[in-house]
RNA sequence: GGGCGUUUAGCUCAGCUGGUUAGAGCAUCUCGUUUACACCGAGAGGGUCGGGAGUUCGAAUCCCUCAACGCCCACCA
């Protein structure tokens, strides 16, 4: 067995079984295989981005997962790939372009088009790149691209199979318009944000003058387009006015006022303008009384040429002349402050104006309810389970999905228009045949498909989908999928019922839903405050398992996670400490590498102790690992390994691994090597590097990976009198020690110690050893009764035994008695508070008769250790 | 406006269906170069479990209410 370095190196390691993973075939499934499938579909980063913290713990966890269920003998696939990401790649080509002098106007619609393949060629790997990195075990030779032919092919498809079933529709409708992007948003990808702002009182007088009535904005520059006034039915002020008209002030348009319960009689005046181009209640409004659609404001944010001398004008400058022009005018009522929620472009944070405009819809209805279905009904379910009412909520309110947009990166629509009469054709390709007009050219459709829209087929296209492939048969539909919160509504919903419609299953059979990655202080990462932590300068400077680890320690998916470079610091010393552990046990077993697993009889007390324990860590995580607890399961075996297998059973078993004659040295051996084998297999699937390295000292098969190894299996040896036996050593060897500290013992002052026992007796003789290694003890002595023993010993006591220690001249009196008495107080409270409980009529006769008992039981041992430590405080004093 | 979540030691969090002397890691302090590890070991201090009220023999745990923080949805112009 070769003598480990002095510390772990990640570089090496990190390349070297990367490498030895991805030759082995690990990563890359046989969809022939009979082995039970599992399968993972990775959230396909954009190609824009840069690995971030965030990537790094969703990935951790997907890889967590995969390497688990790899180990428990699944056929367990990883699919990678990346998304076409259209706003966001479409906004970084036209920046590059523009560096180089370039416009997409210029360059036309194919020409941008190579640009952006040669930009997602050059960038758009980086992503994959830094993946592996993080040591993630993907399927490289299944990696896929949203844009790839197949993935194209499948949304054709459904795209053309909705509109000919009537799901898709094309329609004039009020849309989110981002002026920045130039393009339609879905209203899912708008953020509100509150922001100070005023109300605008303006008054609009009759033709005649006869009255006016006055309207509160918080827009007055779309008063341009302004064709109606609301007022509720039911409000008195205005109920003689409904019907009659007004005149909106600059444009001099005569607008009839209309009475719609949508309008607030408590809001502002009472009275709305009614702009139907720019506003979704207005628009509803105007379709309802049949008013007039005004667009004032251009695709580009600025104002239209309505008015001409606004014309051109951006919309706040706009708004500032237009409140002037009122002033002027003598219509400006009052201004009052006002906050209000404005709509953000969720790419580019920009303003987004809602805008009148012909788009592509999906009709959400139908589809809807096959998705709230199978979540109700328990096919799919949601970690942690609140996000199902969140889900449930989203879907009951759903509104029509608008699916184009006005980029030319992403899947361009597959619809055809006739150039004479606009008939529309929907299909794979343009009509060969002439239309009914007796025109034959047909025009495709310029818009493009929303980026969600294909990403809503990633679980199915990236098998192959509509091919009829093996992949899809064998790994269809998939496991578990992953993700942030962040999207479950553009995401992770679009899916299911995407998967439902075309596919009749349910695209994976649970999700779960990780927060967001915060700063120490809770503050979202960003660039601006500069507070982010670049996961590969954390690989590099502390390793990827030291990454992993530091995202999954204390990590719960119920709230975000606040990260901070500590947290690197506390993952480094972990692996140091498993390195070093192993490191111990290789020394351990030098003359005999792989121990053989000895007769039942040859198990010493703490071997079955630590085996016990064990076999609960194997349980604890791999249940915890099956429901998701990532940070419970690492704690599990964060503590089971530093002070079950290090602080306890290395230490106490190091006698008997010196004594090369001892008869049960090759248990110990053979229950250490045991032990550091499975711990590896358990931390396998967070630290892979480290454990695979360790792993390979100790493995027997010599061409066995730890990343195929088998998860490991419960040994059963446990038994429950060596745990009390263990458990009574424990408590003996802390106390002790603690009076020693107490007392400033030095560690070189070695005692005998006494105890006074019957049954345990036996076992705590058997135990001497380790006592003279972690209770500084000379030699032990067993008795029948206390008979001779100084007064002056120290006396630590328990119910099974009491344990002396003679000090002789050592001990300081004064303190052993003020630790005495200070025992003696804690006990008469334990028990006041005991007998509080039993003198309660109502307790002894409602509570659970095992409770009850256990009281009694309580105090009955207390009685005893406090009458004990009277004894010996009378005798000292 | 509606909904959800969080609030336990200085910090990060465990404490599941009510009965434990309320736990862990980090940080702090004391002692220690014991042949795996000072990225270590041993030990200590530190919490009336956000406030209030309630149910119960018994509440960190259940109900109500308030507060702070965070998130989501709605959009009253």
């Amino acid at each position: 067995m070769k003598e480990l370095d002095k510390y772990f190196t990640p570089e090496t390691a990190e390349t070297k079984w990367y490498d030895t993973w991805e030759k082995s075939g690990a990563f890359t499934p046989d969809a022939n295989s009979p082995k039970d499938p599992y399968t993972i579909m990775i959230p396909p980063p954009n190609i824009t981005g840069k690995l971030h913290i965030g990537h790094a713990l969703v990935n951790t966890l997907q890889d967590v997962v995969i390497r688990f269920k790899r180990m428990q003998g699944y056929n367990a696939l990883w699919l990678p790939g990346t998304d076409h990401a259209s706003i966001a790649t479409e906004a970084k080509v036209v920046e590059s372009l523009k560096k180089q002098g370039l416009s997409k106007e210029a360059l036309g619609r194919e020409g941008f088009l190579k640009h952006a393949w040669a930009w997602k060629e050059e960038y758009g790997g980086f992503i994959i790149k830094q993946l592996r990195k993080l040591g993630c075990s993907c399927d490289w030779s299944r990696e896929r691209f949203t844009l790839d032919e197949g993935l194209s092919k499948a949304v054709r498809k459904v795209f053309i199979d909705l509109y000919n079933e009537g799901l898709i529709y094309k329609g004039e409708r009020l849309i989110n318009w981002c002026p920045c992007c130039h393009t339609s948003i879905s209203d899912a990808e708008v953020e509100y944000s509150e922001e100070p702002s005023s109300l605008w009182h303006i008054r609009y007088d009759a033709p005649d003058k006869s009255f006016s009535l006055t309207v509160a904005t918080t827009r007055p520059e779309t008063m341009l387009g302004d064709t109606g006034v609301a007022v509720n039915p039911k409000d008195e002020r205005y109920k003689n006015l409904i019907g009659k008209t007004v005149i909106v002030p600059i444009v001099n348009r005569e607008i009839k006022i209309i009475a719609d319960p949508f309008v607030e009689t408590e809001f502002g005046t009472g009275a709305v303008k009614i702009t139907p181009a720019h506003d979704f209640n207005d628009f509803n409004a105007g379709k309802t009384h049949n008013l007039e659609i005004i667009r004032v404001i251009t695709e580009d944010g600025l104002m239209g040429d309505v008015v001409k001398k606004y014309e051109g004008m951006d919309i706040l400058t706009a708004r500032e002349q237009i409140v002037e022009e009122l002033k002027q005018l003598g219509n400006l009522v009052k201004i009052e402050p006002y906050t209000h929620n404005v709509g953000k472009c969720y790419r580019c944070h920009h303003t987004v104006e809602p805008m009148v405009s012909k788009q592509w819809f999906v009709k959400m209805e139908s589809l809807a309810k096959p998705a709230l279905e199978v979540v109700k009904n328990k096919e799919l379910t949601i970690y942690p389970p609140r996000y199902e009412k969140i889900y449930n909520h989203w879907l009951e309110n759903i509104q029509d999905w608008c699916i184009s947009r006005q980029l030319w990166w992403g899947h361009r629509i597959p619809a055809y228009y006739c150039e004479k009469c606009g008939k529309i054709y929907v299909g794979e390709e343009a009509p060969k045949h002439a239309c009914a007009c007796g025109c034959t050219t047909w025009v495709q459709d310029e818009d493009t498909l929303d980026t969600w829209f294909s990403s809503a087929l990633w679980p199915f296209s990236t098998l192959g989908w509509p091919e009829k492939t093996k992949d899809f048969d064998t790994f269809f539909p998939t496991s578990t999928l992953i993700t942030g919160n962040d999207i479950l509504f553009f995401w992770v919903i679009r899916m299911v019922f995407s998967s439902l419609k075309q596919t009749g299953k349910i695209p994976f059979n649970k999700v779960v839903l990780h927060g967001l990655v915060r700063d120490a202080l809770g503050r979202k990462m960003s660039k601006s405050l500069n507070n982010g932590i670049d996961p590969l300068e954390a690989i590099a400077e502390y390793g990827a398992d030291a990454l992993r680890f530091s995202l999954v320690q204390g990590l719960s998916l119920e709230v975000d996670l606040r990260y901070s470079k500590d947290r690197l610091d506390i993952a480094k010393a972990f692996i140091n400490k498993l390195w070093n552990s192993a490191k111990f046990v290789f020394m351990a077993l030098e003359d005999n590498n792989h121990p053989k697993k000895p007769e039942t009889s040859a198990f010493a007390p703490e071997d079955n102790w630590i085996l016990g324990k064990l076999d609960q860590t194997i349980a604890g995580v791999t249940k915890e690992l099956d429901t998701f607890e990532f940070g419970d399961a690492l704690q599990k075996l964060y503590d089971f390994f530093w002070n079950d297998y290090c602080s306890w059973y290395i230490e106490m078993v190091k006698p008997r691994l010196y004594d090369k004659e001892n008869p049960s040295r090759e248990a110990a051996q053979y229950v250490l090597a045991h032990g550091l084998t499975v711990i590896l297999k358990l931390l396998h699937p967070f630290l892979p590097f480290v454990t695979e390295e360790l792993y390979q000292n100790l493995k027997t098969d010599e061409n066995e990976l730890l990343i195929t190894a088998p998860w490991p299996e419960m040994s059963n040896i446990a038994s429950a009198q060596d745990s009390e036996n263990i458990e009574l050593l424990q408590y003996f060897i802390t106390n002790l020690r603690n009076v020693r500290a107490n007392m400033n013992i030095e560690p070189s002052k070695k005692t005998s110690l006494i105890f006074v026992a019957k049954e345990a007796g036996d076992y705590l003789k058997s135990a001497e050893p380790i006592l003279q290694k972690l209770a500084f003890a000379k030699a032990v002595e067993i008795r029948a009764n206390k008979d001779g023993i100084p007064d002056n010993a120290i006396c630590i006591e328990h119910l099974k035994a009491t344990l002396y220690i003679p000090f002789e001249d050592l001990v300081d009196i004064e303190a052993e008695i003020a630790r005495l008495q200070t025992e003696k107080e804690k006990y008469i409270t334990l028990i006041e508070r005991v007998k509080a409980k039993l003198t309660n009529e109502k307790f002894v006769e409602k509570a659970p008769a095992a409770t009850v008992a256990g009281e009694r039981d309580k105090l009955k041992n207390y009685e005893t250790l406090l009458s004990s430590i009277e004894e010996r405080l009378a005798k000292l004093a």
